[in-house]
DNA sequence: CGTCTCATGTAAGGAGTTACATGATTTA
DNA sequence: TAAATCATGTAACTCCTTACATGAGACG
């Protein structure tokens, strides 16, 4: 269901066709949330069905139509409610964790690897959201400029802050992830060279 | 995929029914992968069609009967190859950190209660984890003392090594949430208090 | 005129959730 | 003898993945 709130939030700053909103999901949302366009199109009209946006056919060349999409007032009240109800929190699946538990069965050299593409992958998703932050900051990030310029002067503020806040807990999360696996690979050696 | 491969590793230890192994899954595999039992015996029913287990009708009181699942030499090898085989690591997709990215939207009350729920539920898991380790390293753990009585004794203290090391982590990332929520709710009050 | 971008789908299947459903056995 | 535990499912549904598919417009 967060996939339809993920695309209430794009469409509150400006109307977007589907493929406007699924090269954001590949962009600056897809580091917070995932998005095939086989899934963007479906539920778009799922949405224009529920009454959370009007899609308006507007012309695109001198021959074709492009569907634009528009947040109704409906819309904005679901994304409200949203963002006031808890989150619910789902059961723990954690694959990295699963295999962790049971590396005494890997090869030493395939537990080493399991381990260095923990810190590579963390390692780049850290610069990735790095660079958002960096983006947010300087107010070169297009989407938060659109945004910004659409909102009320005094929350101007607070949509900047959550956003470099939210950023700053996956670093956060990331560096964490990255300090394990390498305790990991030193344990990994330990246990490898003294039998 | 993952679900088969935490029901073969339980099954190393010794022979179970889909009953034995869902309560597992509530008590200790359920920290790092939680399954339903209807998930469960779907699966081990495929598992033993693809020839990874072997399932024995045994008595069980006066005129009933259970199906008790045996891993086969097939399952310990696909064990192996998949622990020796590289994570894929799935797209970004945390519903936390999206609604974290548009607090602005909820009203002060409900952002605060977001970050508190994100403390308790973390504060939890931290204990449950820290319960765990301490079972692991007292030797109290009913799973892993019928696993180190088959495991040659060359190996046991990479088994327990490094279960512990997974629930470290896990606890890792836990601490490194709470902090991350606990900055929120103080970000929240400076800018509902300043604005 | 070819390639890249824009634009929009369908279809099959895997994984997981939730609800519904039943009945035997053990234990207090 | 009632309650808890053991035992095993089915069925409908949501969400997501992967693969397949097509075509127009823009640009060089």
């Amino acid at each position: 269901m967060s996939l339809r709130y993920a695309l209430l939030a794009l469409l509150t700053v400006e109307p977007m066709t589907g493929y406007d909103l699924s090269k954001r999901f590949e962009s600056s949302v897809a580091y917070v949330w995932h998005a095939p366009d086989s899934q963007i199109y479906p539920e778009l009209r799922r949405m224009e069905r529920d009454g959370l946006l009007t899609g308006e056919e507007i012309p695109w060349g001198p021959n074709s139509r492009k569907t634009q999409y528009r947040i109704t007032a409906a819309g904005i009240a679901a994304l409200r409610e949203w963002m006031n109800t808890p989150l619910e929190y789902s059961r723990e699946r954690d694959p990295v964790h699963l295999k962790a538990a049971y590396l005494e069965l890997a090869d030493p050299k395939a537990a080493r690897a399991h381990m260095q593409a923990h810190i590579d992958y963390h390692t780049l998703r850290r610069e990735q959201w790095a660079a958002m932050i960096n983006e947010l900051r300087t107010g070169t990030n297009v989407m938060l400029s659109k945004r910004l310029a659409k909102t009320p002067e005094s929350d101007r503020q607070r949509t900047t802050a959550y956003k470099i806040f939210t950023y700053e807990g996956l670093i956060a999360r990331a560096q964490t992830e990255i300090e394990w696996a390498q305790r990991g690979l030193k344990l990994i050696d330990s246990l490898d060279e003294a039998p």
